[in-house]
DNA sequence: TAGATTGTTAATCGATTAACAATC
DNA sequence: TAGATTGTTAATCGATTAACAATC
């Protein structure tokens, strides 16, 4: 396996690999080609093969990938397999959604606690996920591994809440906040920022300029 | 004005310029140079002003940008003055947690109406926007003026819906089903999909190959 | 005027695509 | 074996950065 540096564009596409290759399983496709991959995908046979290249050896030439083994390995890949620990902050309306819609499981991740101000929720239990008080916070987190954290959190209390749980030891963040967060000079704590506003502000303008 | 294509990665940056400008306006700040917001976004000089060169001249020698300028130079870029007009396909977590959170109005667009298959919430009204069954969407989308079409509904049924609303007439969707919308031989047609399994798993990924 | 900073042209860098030898 | 398709190297394309003349 090649171990150089991976660019973002690639990895930003291994999620959509993964989607597209669930589905060809579901699907109860055996095998397929960069070729026929690309087609469905709309992209090139050539990225294709580039993209999976900076990983491994996926394929067998004059067959193409067995589709269930390819899918495996970008799982893999993404971590999927690892078992990762999360929890979430804030259990309003779209942190709700999330516990009550979103596929944690089938991406890897454990939902094993969520944390909210509001005495009406904490004690209670969402999707069988537990809800605490966020006094009991920082004893949880030292108590247990918390890979990454959920901030579905009012912008206001963002930055804060990220500092206080970096402190912690947290190193991977879900922000919904939008709010752009980051942690100066600590290189390996991580953001994935959702930014709704970003999102409609792109199709505003298509739309605008057609 | 140059009229060339304007690439996708500039038009993503849009948003975050508006954002960044946005919050200047809010701390006063009355001019910046390209220099100055550069640093405060993470990016080069450079780029802003090739960025902003796609679209005119906003700028002044020796001086830099007027920040309310500008902002609404690029807000009228991204259209939020247009006054687009928008409704919303089911009510459910999600699309609560958008109608009740989700600042439209500073986006440029109204919410003029939700539908949902549930006899619960038909007939109710949430954060002011009234919620119809989905028999009078038909005659809503033909009678009013609709610019966008925000998917809050299950995967299961995403694509049928979404084709209903294209042969009304309908040409912006907002999706958030996780399904790769499209609109084959239809390039008027725009859809911003929403994956929020994409993004956890890039998170994911970042976390597990640190 | 002198200094600062733009808009734009040219240079560089990186990502995508094409081509093809290797091989299943 | 012959045909198909990979993994990879080379060519192209596009996007980012640097440089600088124009000018406020």
């Amino acid at each position: 396996m090649k171990k150089e540096i991976i660019s973002d564009a690639v990895i930003r596409r291994l999620p959509r690999y993964y989607r597209q290759l669930t589905e060809l399983c579901a699907r109860g496709v055996v095998r397929i080609s960069s070729q026929a991959l690309g087609q469905e995908m709309n992209i090139t046979a050539s990225q294709i093969r580039q993209d999976f290249s900076c990983f491994g050896e996926f394929g067998q030439q004059g067959y193409g990938y067995n589709v269930e083994e390819l899918r495996a390995e970008i799982g893999h890949i993404l971590g999927v397999d690892n078992g990762h620990h999360l929890i979430m902050i804030g259990v309003g309306n779209l942190g709700r959604a999330l516990l009550r819609n979103f596929p944690f499981s089938q991406t890897g991740f454990s939902v094993e606690a969520a944390f909210d101000i509001s005495p009406t929720v904490v004690g209670s239990s969402i999707n069988g996920v537990p809800v605490y008080g966020m006094s009991e916070l920082d004893g949880f987190v030292r108590s247990h591994d918390v890979d990454v954290v959920v901030l579905t959190i009012p912008q206001s209390v963002a930055q804060d809440t990220a500092n206080r749980l970096i402190d912690l030891g947290v190193r991977g963040f879900w922000n919904f906040t939008n709010v752009e967060l980051s942690s100066p000079g600590n290189d390996d704590v991580k953001f994935e920022n959702i930014h709704f506003a970003d999102s409609l502000l792109t199709l505003s303008y298509r739309i605008a300029n057609r």
